[in-house]
DNA sequence: TACTAAAATGCAAACGTTTGCAATCGGGCG
DNA sequence: CGCCCGATTGCAAACGTTTGCATTTTAGTA
């Protein structure tokens, strides 16, 4: 009573209690837990009325709902899982442009369709069971694997247990896993189609052999120059930005001997060489010709601008993920083979 | 007894029952789940040939963890939230370069470090409530908001009762939330100097002024500008790579009265410019000077060369992720602010 | 008013781990 | 042989929701 001033301030501003849990919600609607959780969860059974009380208490004591418990309780996650191995070139990073691009329409599909990403980018040799930790620990209801990588083996072991999981690679003739990519030999063909339309006498295969979807796409390429009597090699080029720049110039300086088309394992191979021929003064596609593979946004951008194989990358990330929810209904669904597309600018 | 292969069959091949959960292992280790839980967690208080053994046993019974339990019950996540607001340009896509360079460099510190990433695209005037429900979900340890957007409100509030979590994006006076960023008034000046300095008479801004990373940018530019009596004005323009050109050309073809320079908001939207002009045959830098904002990988790759405010991205993530986990451990971080970079190259 | 059915709510048991505390076991020592 | 102490293990209560079932309230009807 000596204090009314005080005692004023309290009543016209209640301390904003928080509610932090749905019983502590619960306690101050009057009411119990379970229609609390009822009530925000929108169901029918709960009186309408009720519901907007709680609904507004829930506002004003800023109760957000624990989602690890209802998600534990529910045994659900609402969150896929994108695990990008990196295999085959441990130096490869996370930001390599074609992942990134790919993760980024996956992302748009995905949180359109409610569901929350998780990234996790693995080195496999350091954990051989990095794929069966992933699918097993209950944080994710599907998985995505960006790449195979060198990790065939692994991806088909957790492929007969685990169905709600999706792959972005290459098909291979009896497979398990359900893998939606591009044909990335019948890529590899019209790269060297065109290579040699264009007149080069002798190819260059710029990029690693490793994994299989750049294997594939130099098989390819080796049977059209096998077929038409066309001298083919691989020069072995890492993927990381920064070493392949000096890789390349390597090439150049000591490897070439006849060489007068390159195809590159991807785009951003290309366009590193493409500098490197320009650095040297050799005119592109004049001295050189040039194919890249992907067909990312700077493949046009470039001067002069890039003959490249097209991956549609918005298509595959949709069906990506409109298989991937398939399979988490249930459905075994089989893999997608996308075709390529040769878009022809002038670098060959 | 009258099935002896029968038998035999299974005593070499025990089906693999699998393991589900701890108690299930516990069973047949025939210990307490307590005493799983702490063999497999490594603690010291369990006899080391009991937890040898029941390791043995979680191998052979394909035995994982339920991360949503044991993140429940440890209140603790291991996850790290990304946010990605697209406020002031709903047609931007998640699979902008900058955003994706900057994750992937993310990706890499906190992968480094153990964590997994939960990234998040938002488009904030759905759902006003976007940040709130993402930082009390429960569901990550700390978060990053990926640009400030339009939600500087927004970020402030939930920063005044969310301590982990750290912004990209600028620092303003007397804000409450921690932001890393690069000094963007500091590059619009170094742009518009640069630009002055090649002899430009009259700058165009190409880019949208809304977000307050590119208005501090123009802001930047301009004050340079009025100081040395050189008109400029803006030239808005989208970010969504399908729009820019579109709009760039429009520019280019109505609005260019008397505009020999031009400062680019971000790299991407600098080489669709340069795309658009050279496709007119007007000369870079000859016919028109232009500097971009960025530096992306791709940025040295143009010919020519671009010209272009460095942002330093890796050491941006680096700071991040450092001043994100200093907050998770209570502490209170201030903001930094990088110094930008003028990168000369050929256009300008 | 009494009875019935439907609507709304409460109760309590899950979901699968982790962890403080108590109980057990074994060995060394007096 | 008995006792004590340290090393292991078991027990059971959390973590915060959801949900089947039982119970209460309400509305409607005779």
């Amino acid at each position: 009573m000596s204090e009314p001033t005080h005692e004023t301030a309290q009543e016209l501003a209640p301390p904003p209690e928080r509610a932090r849990t749905i019983t502590d919600l619960a306690r101050i609607a009057g009411v119990s837990p379970g229609t609390v959780s009822r009530a925000l969860a929108g169901k029918s059974l709960v009186n309408a009325k009720t519901r907007e009380r709680i609904e507004a208490l829930a506002r004003e004591h800023g109760f957000r709902l624990n989602q690890m418990a209802s998600r534990l309780r529910r045994q659900k996650t609402g969150v896929i899982g994108v695990a990008i191995p990196l295999g085959h070139d441990r130096r490869q990073h996370i930001s390599d442009a074609f992942f990134m691009t790919l993760l980024g329409y996956l992302a748009d599909e995905l949180t359109e369709r409610g569901y929350d990403l998780m990234l996790r980018r693995v080195i496999p040799d350091r954990d051989g069971d990095w794929l069966d930790r992933f699918v097993g620990s209950g944080m994710v209801d599907g998985v995505i694997v960006i790449g195979q990588s060198d990790q065939f083996e692994q991806i088909e072991a957790a492929a007969a247990r685990f169905l709600p999981m999706v792959v972005w690679g290459n098909h291979q003739e009896g497979q398990r896993h359900c893998a939606v990519g591009t044909d990335n030999f019948a890529g590899g063909r019209l790269a060297a189609e065109r290579l040699i339309a264009a007149g080069a006498s002798t190819i260059g295969f710029l990029g690693s052999t490793d994994p299989i979807e750049f294997a594939a796409r130099y098989a390819g390429a080796k049977a059209v120059a096998d077929d038409k009597g066309v001298p083919i090699r691989a020069l072995p080029t890492h993927l990381s930005p920064e070493h392949a720049a000096d890789e390349i110039a390597a090439h150049l300086a000591s490897d070439m001997a006849g060489i007068d088309g390159i195809f590159a394992a991807s785009d951003m191979l290309a366009i590193a060489c493409m500098t490197e021929l320009q650095k040297r003064g050799i005119d592109v596609p004049g001295g050189m010709k040039l194919v890249g593979f992907d067909d990312l946004p700077i493949a046009s951008q470039t001067r002069p601008a890039l003959t490249t194989i097209r991956q549609d990358i918005a298509a595959g990330a949709a069906r990506l993920a409109d298989l991937l929810l398939r399979r988490m209904g249930g459905e075994n669904t089989a893999s997608v083979v996308l075709p390529p597309e040769l878009v022809g600018r002038q670098t060959a």
